[in-house]
This record gives C-alpha cells, sequence and structure tokens, in this order.
DNA sequence: GTGCTGTCTAGACGTTCATCTAATCAGCAA
DNA sequence: TTGCTGATTAGATGAACGTCTAGACAGCAC
C-alpha cells in the first residue's frame, strides 16, 4: 500500500461541550467527520470496526450495492482520515480499525452527564 | 476500566464497535455526521455547545469570516440535524445546544474496551 | 407612518463529491 | 510464459455543497 497523508492525529481531546474549538481543530475534526458522513462509509467503518478483527475486501464488497471500484474509493477515504488501515496478503487485502480516531472523535462529542447543573 | 459514563439515550446506542449498522441506521447517522462535516459549522456548534448557556447570533457571526447568510445557512444545517434548536426574542435570535443528538453520536463512536489487544 | 438594525431566504455560480466504466496492478497457478 | 481473479487507479459525468449578492422579513425607535 502507498503512504497515506495522515490528518492531525493528536491535539484536541477537549469536548465541544467544554470549550469551542479554534479554526485549526475545527478543521482536523471536520475532516474527520467528513469521511463518515456518507452512509456507505459509515456502515463500512461499523462493519469493520465491528468485527473484531480484520476483515477482508472479498466479504465487505458483495453487502453493498455499488460497484468495487467505489467501495475501493469508500475505504480509501477511510483510510486517508486515519480511521483504518489495510495490506494485502496474497491475492486478498485486509481491512482492520484504528480505534483512537474513534475514540478521539467520541470524546469530542461526549457531553457530560446531565445531572444536576 | 471505568465503564463509559456517557448517558444511553434513544433509538440507536449502540457502538459501532460493537454492532455493524443496516443501511437505514448508516443513513440516519451518516445524515448527522454531515452536519458536523463542515469546519464552519463544527466550529459553530463548539460555540454553542460550550457556552453552557444559548447564544446570540451577533455574538457568533463576527468570529467568522464569512457573510452572515453563509452562518446563518450553516445554522439551518445544525438546526436540521437536530443538533441545534433557535429563538427569536425581539431583534435577536439565540440558540442552544440538543445535547441527546451529541451523545447520541459519541456513544455511536465509542470503543469499548482501551483496546488492550 | 419612516428609518434603522439584525437575521433569514432566494437565486446564481464555481467547486467538490459519489458513482460509473475501462484500464491497470498484484498475486497465484498451470 | 499465459491466463485468471481480486483490488485499485484513472477519467468522465451528474448531483450536491459552500459561498456570495440582493432582497425580504421581524422588531425597535422615532
Amino acid at each position: 500500500m502507498p503512504k497515506q497523508e495522515l490528518v492531525v492525529l493528536n491535539t484536541c481531546c477537549t469536548p465541544i461541550s467544554e470549550a469551542a474549538l479554534d479554526p485549526a481543530q475545527a478543521a482536523d475534526g471536520a475532516a474527520v467527520f467528513k469521511a463518515l458522513a456518507d452512509p456507505i462509509r459509515l456502515r463500512l467503518m461499523s462493519i469493520i470496526a465491528s468485527a473484531g478483527d480484520e476483515v477482508c475486501v472479498c466479504d465487505i464488497t458483495p453487502n453493498f450495492d455499488v460497484s468495487g471500484p467505489t467501495i475501493s474509493h469508500h475505504l480509501k477515504v477511510l483510510r486517508e482520515a486515519g480511521l483504518v488501515d489495510c495490506e494485502r496478503r496474497g491475492t486478498w487485502v485486509y481491512y482492520w480499525p484504528l480505534p483512537e480516531r474513534l475514540t478521539w472523535l467520541s470524546t469530542l462529542l461526549s457531553v457530560p452527564a446531565p445531572t444536576a447543573v
């Protein structure tokens, strides 16, 4: 696989309900959300993330009604967003999740328990 | 690890790392992520969510380099995604967050274990 | 009423995106 | 080598998106 250009990985870990983002943080976050802002990609991500193991592209594609190249394109978007990674082994290519990214987004959106104010 | 203290509220609340989404769930989720997939909207959301109170549009707009109508358009997108709501009072319009939506997304993306594997 | 301010709506314009087909690359087996 | 399969890349096309200007609307003050 060619080297992929990842968006800035770390930095922001304060929930948006606690502090507003500066423009650069917002750009980073929006870029990752954009990767999840497509029904097919979100479903791809959920399939890979829930597998508990790596998943072969050959097992993914039949679940969708779009062409193989389209799936490949969406997987590339997820890859470039740092949400998944992949490796070719022989004939097949396997994908697995990079959970740090999901955790980061989850933290970003988390809201303190709505207990007493 | 300490159980994540995120409030599980409504409808879809199984993290994608536990179960894959069906197409309908993916479409719902993607629609909300799309609302956050723009730098200006994500920053708007963070300003409103972090305010701890409602925010006047007149206090929001000066923070951005785009025109008033553009801000208005983005606020409408956030509104239609169920992320914020607003009310006109006299001359000014005030926005506040709807935290259930954020909680839902946060839960969706949460990763159960610190991924020891 | 007139005038002013704050916000939203309408329409246009250029860019970005999702999708397809066709072609290419990677690996395996005669 | 040739042939076949799985996956990605390249290029084209139509739809969706972000932004703008101009105009409309809501409310307040005079």
